[in-house]
RNA sequence: GGGCUUGUGGUCUAGUUGGUUAUGACGUCGCCCUUACACGGCGGAGGUCACCGGUUCGAAUCCGGUCAGGCCCA
């Protein structure tokens, strides 16, 4: 134990937090691969590396921190890995910003260079709010998926979903952004509330309205509802295409919503998803009329060159020369867009490599994981329901991992590396061996880069070892924790991988967090200026602070909103424990401390068994994640329990100079050891400070878990009524204008056990205390009479005072059990209800008492 | 339009399988600087548990509907 003298008036975060900081050893944290305790590996997020380690990042990784060093504790061999998911297009479009370029400005290998150059300064950004915020991440288990030993193994498991028929290349509509040039999946498309223009135009003597008139060119059919009547002699008929004149037959599907518009619509490839739906099914022609630039194609004709808006303007305008533009509505529809750039998408028929959407296998492995919160599983549920394609995993663009695949130049056959060539660019180098098929050695490499999705969903496969072949030494992991907002891609993707290259399910839990909205309750944006960033509150209250914000701010699982009444509100528990601390410290180096000294007073066993109670509900919290449960009990036990109840009530044992001090200074040693352990996961500085003092040379966080346990339900019982006993009299105190700690002369309390409070209720309430449990001998007197002159006024006007004159003569007996009528001045009148109520005075063996009731019991206070 | 989720004092929030007086924090009001702590202690005020209906001896809790918010999707 270190002297109460080297310990500073008040708690410095930012001296503590850093000079720990400089202490602790990356190597504690490091998951030993050849350890005999159990394995608690966890799927930690890469995130993107922006630079900004944001407020949704630090309550995820706050979840994750104090799971992981609970497990330790636990005696689990914890895996606490740190990933970066640096591939895709914010980091290209940031580079082609800084540097005011195009990507095609320079070539794809200076492209990339620059792309790793800002990752990497980002990354080194990201990495010291990390270790400000104190988690305990495993360095040795970092990974970087732009780096090669990253990225073969993306390529390694693209290689064996090929082979293994998952992975296929096919000529196929998808989405595709014409601003970034490439390719995107469903999940990557957002819809936008937008208001268009309906046109209603003249269709070869069919009205037909449509949202997208510069998709004429692309016009392959018209559909109606085979049972609309007024279209019913269109059957079988081909119809000439207005401004191109070619025919286009007219099918009939039930699809077509009659009352859309005039009921009669166009099938282009692609205006919308429908389009693809109604192409397929009814094996229509495909006719692409725009490019991957946004532009229209030869189809076009005369429009050829011009992008999607100017044509739309031009075939307005020349439908409008013909005079067959009808007329014009508005109409709010929902656009798809890219998440990225918010252009709208196209759906263009490109060739594209694919992954197989299984959506029973995927389902069933979702259900081998638990939830958390449980009802998460019903949103991969819903996703994986709803599927209809198959996820495009190929890209245009560079920064990202290459596809390892080349094409034979004269026959077209597919050459793929062998496993230790990975990884590779196809673009750079050329296959070791001819053309299986026909023995060619000309080839051109897939330009084409795979999706960033296909790097993050190995996440769990790379940390657990994978190496391409069977299942990985420490698959699955125990854990993927993440966001809510990324169960249909991340956590899907991850399972679908997982299943397709293990056949197993990928973790045994998922633990999904919620999203941090701004104070005023809105998502956090720069529009709304509500943005807050984790730096800003690390040097205003510190990391254990944060934390504790993380902890209590809302229940797992659900959005939480960032308050700063919270953080002040943590670090004011922590002022609150530092003097805790100080107080202890005094206390137990007075006369050190016995650890066999016996405990007997009833404080002492109460404050045991109330901790025996916070580690089991602590504990408990923590197994289920219910990180806010758990914090509040620590806090519960901390303020009230100790610091308010126990402290307060054996204060006058610890000053005496006797024995009696003994069994408190245990318990008090035994609480706060405790209670520095259970804090250690949450506020790994502050815990550790703590501790160390109590403790020097030793660190909380290589302490087992805290296995206190204490039976004696009667001294929670019995604590419980000498706490609620104390309360009491001070609030009698309050009322009847005494000082907390004014003399309060006999105080007899009769409670049904016999109480060993060694002493410590008298020193508390500054009285002279007996516990006696015989019944009470108390007389009651009644000493005055209180009036409600607002009945008795208006009932009796003249005659009120004769009213309590009369009540005031009658005898005690009556007057505790008042007559319903009186005799006033000769005539008899009613009582009202409510007119006086007596004041009694009690007498105890001859002195005047005051007295208070607590459940059963009752008490006596003779003044001094 | 569909799925999920939420609606508790001025603000935020707890409330596990329905069970006495609905939890805590911040704010607010009053008293108190008692040898760990005024970044504190003690006490008080403040709630038709969104609304309507149902099940039940009993509903913040279960069921149905309405309204409002959030998220995801069409």
């Amino acid at each position: 134990m270190s002297s109460s003298h080297d310990l500073p008036r008040n708690y410095d975060f930012a001296e503590v937090e850093e000079r720990w900081r400089s202490i602790w050893r990356d190597e504690d944290h490091y998951f030993d691969k050849n350890s005999k305790k159990p394995q608690f590996v966890i799927d930690t997020p890469p995130p993107y590396p922006t630079g900004n380690f944001h407020i949704g990042n630090a309550l995820n990784w706050c979840y994750i921190d104090f799971f992981a060093r609970y497990k330790r504790m636990k005696g689990f061999n914890v895996m606490f890995p740190q990933g970066w998911d640096c591939h895709g297009l914010p980091t290209e479009v940031k580079v082609e910003e800084l540097n005011h370029i195009t990507k095609n400005d320079v070539s794809r290998e200076e492209f990339r260079r620059m792309c790793r150059e800002l990752t990497e300064k980002n990354i080194g950004l990201m990495r010291i709010t990390l270790r400000k915020m104190a988690f305990s991440t495993d360095w040795s288990n970092e990974y970087v998926t732009m780096e090669p030993k990253y990225y073969g193994k993306t390529q390694l498991s693209f290689l064996r979903m090929l082979s293994s028929g998952y992975i296929y290349q096919s000529e196929h509509p998808v989405n595709y952004c014409t601003r970034c040039e490439t390719a995107i999946a469903f999940a990557e498309v957002a819809y936008e509330e937008r208001e268009t223009q309906l046109n209603y135009f003249d269709f070869d003597g069919v009205e037909i309205a449509t949202t997208r008139p510069e998709l004429l060119a692309a016009c392959v059919a018209v559909a109606v509802h085979p049972d609309d009547e007024r279209y019913s002699k269109l059957k079988d008929r081909t119809m000439k295409v207005p401004l191109f004149c070619h025919d286009v037959p007219v099918v009939l599907d039930e699809a077509v919503d009659p009352a859309f518009g005039s009921g009669a619509v166009m099938i282009c490839t692609f205006g919308d998803k429908q389009d693809v739906h109604w192409w397929k099914q009814h094996n229509l022609a495909l006719r692409k009329a725009i490019d991957r630039q946004g532009r229209m194609t030869e189809i076009a004709g005369k429009y050829k060159g011009l992008n999607t808006t100017e044509c739309r303007v031009a075939i307005l305008a020349d439908m409008k020369a013909q005079d067959i533009l009808l007329r014009q509505e508005k109409l709010a529809q929902r656009v798809g867009t890219c998440w990225r750039c918010k252009t709208p998408i196209e759906i263009l028929s490109e060739r594209q490599w694919f992954v197989k959407i299984k959506p029973a296998e995927i389902a069933d492995a979702a259900h081998q994981i638990s939830w958390f919160p449980e009802h998460m599983l019903l949103r991969m549920e819903n996703w994986v329901e709803q599927m209809e394609w198959d996820w495009c995993i190929s890209r245009q663009r560079i920064f990202a991992t290459p596809i390892p695949v080349w094409f034979c130049k004269k026959c077209g056959e597919i050459a793929v590396p062998e496993d230790k060539e990975l990884p590779v660019d196809p673009t750079q180098v050329s296959p070791k061996h001819p053309c299986k098929k026909c023995g060619s050695t000309e080839f051109t490499g897939e330009e084409d880069v795979l999706d960033t999705w296909m790097d993050s969903s190995i996440s769990v496969l790379n940390v657990t070892g994978w190496d391409g072949s069977g299942t990985p030494p420490f698959f699955p992991a125990q854990i993927r924790p993440q966001g809510h907002d990324i169960i249909r891609t991340w956590a899907f993707y991850t399972i679908l991988r997982s299943v397709a290259l293990t056949g197993q399910k990928p973790w045994e839990e998922i633990l999904v967090n919620g999203m941090v909205l701004g104070e005023d309750g809105f998502k956090m944006s720069k529009s709304r200026g509500n943005i807050i960033v984790p730096e800003e509150i690390l040097v205003k209250y510190g990391a254990d602070a944060l934390r504790q914000w993380g902890a209590m701010g809302a229940a797992t699982g659900s959005d939480i909103m960032f308050n700063w009444n919270d953080v002040v509100a943590a670090s004011r528990f922590q002022t609150k424990m530092w003097n805790i601390t100080k107080f202890a410290l005094i206390q137990l180096e007075k006369e050190g401390f016995d650890p066999d000294a016996q405990i007997t007073a009833l404080a002492d066993r109460w404050l045991l068994v109330r901790l025996s109670d916070t580690v089991e509900q602590v504990s408990n919290a923590l197994e289920s994640y219910q990180f806010d449960v758990a914090l509040k009990a620590i806090r519960e036990f901390a303020w009230e329990v100790l610091a308010d109840n126990y402290i307060e009530l054996v204060k006058g044992r610890l000053y005496k100079d006797d024995n009696s001090r003994k069994g408190a200074c245990l318990a008090l040693h035994t609480a706060f050891d405790a209670l520095c352990r259970l804090l250690a996961p949450f506020t790994p500085y502050f815990a550790e400070e703590c501790y160390s003092h109590l403790s020097p040379g030793k660190s909380v966080h290589k302490q087992p878990w805290v296995a206190f346990t204490y039976d004696d339900d009667a001294a929670r019982i019995e604590g419980d009524l000498l706490v609620q006993v104390v309360a009491e009299v001070r609030k009698y105190k309050h009322d009847t204008g005494l000082a907390l700690n004014a003399p309060l002369g006999k105080v007899t309390i009769y409670a049904q056990q016999t109480v060993n409070d060694e002493g410590d209720t008298g020193r508390t309430l500054n009285a002279e205390v007996h516990w006696r449990t015989d019944a009470a001998k108390l007389d009651r007197v009644i000493t005055d009479i209180d009036f409600n002159r607002s009945v008795i006024g208006p009932a009796f006007r003249k005659q009120a005072g004769a009213f309590m004159a009369a009540i005031k003569a009658l005898s005690p007996e009556q007057l505790a059990n008042p007559p319903k009528t009186i005799t006033l001045e000769g005539s008899e009148v009613t009582v009202p209800e409510n007119a006086f109520t007596p004041k009694y005075s009690y007498m105890e063996e001859g002195a005047q008492v005051d007295v208070i009731t607590v459940g059963d019991v009752i008490l006596t206070i003779a003044k001094a």
